[in-house]
DNA sequence: AAGAATCTACTATTTTTATAATAGAATTAC
DNA sequence: GTAATTCTATTATAAAAATAGTAGATTCTT
């Protein structure tokens, strides 16, 4: 998988929001500085030739749909991330954020529960 | 903090792992595809103008350290991360791990354990 | 000290990304 | 059914990123 550019991210963004969307809502969801109808129509033409879009004519216009997730980019991302910050160890991340962010409590007694949960499935 | 392009990173991973090192030492480290020199003197004059390393004169040359730690633009990254795919929160995050990837049961218990340490603290 | 090698500074080129205008087709509004 | 609107497709422009060549200074080698 190619990574998405800044531009295509927020769309991607968007488009993962409303999950399907004609360019002019796309625009719509800009709430500050909103880039001009054709730019965007632009960069979901180019998304769509790179596979991260897939479309559907209704009427007229077209209406586009992710053809990736937000999960499986995501997921790509992140190892991304943790092969070049992290070692590629998920326990180093933790431990990272754990000494530097002011972790309140509960979200350490939440991080546990989710884990012992995991280890039931084992 | 602005953003690493993707040929500055490639460097300033380098850096991070050498400490200093000139420019010379810097393309060595390419094992394959190395760019050419002036490349990475180039890409080195840029990360200079930006902040993200200092240099200092050793006879004609310069030699080159990070002025910014591996651990605070890991920090700067996993906060865009974590914003834009976990809403923030770092227990969502591994919720996505211990869902996806086939972790083993060692690290969980290793991540379990890095957290309680941490509860200790507290 | 002369020649070879090395280094930086400056400039150039190419590629990619970001942004948008324009033209013409389709649709909608009177 | 004509005017206004709304779309897409095509093309254009500008900005940023990636790559590297050249010239001139410095240093090393012998």
């Amino acid at each position: 998988m190619k990574e998405l550019t800044k531009a295509e991210e927020r769309v991607m963004q968007i488009l993962w929001k409303l999950e399907k969307a004609f360019t002019r809502e796309v625009v719509n969801e800009f709430k500050k500085d909103p880039p001009s109808y054709t730019t965007v129509a632009t960069v979901l033409t180019v998304l769509e030739q790179k596979g991260f879009v897939k479309q559907e004519m209704i009427g007229n216009a077209k209406r586009y749909a992710p053809s990736i997730s937000k999960t499986a980019y995501s997921e790509f991302t992140m190892n991304n991330v943790l092969g070049k910050y992290f070692e590629g160890s998920l326990s180093r991340l933790v431990s990272f954020f754990t000494e530097r962010k002011d972790m309140d409590i509960n979200e350490l007694e939440e991080i546990i529960k989710i884990i012992e949960d995991k280890k039931e499935e084992k």
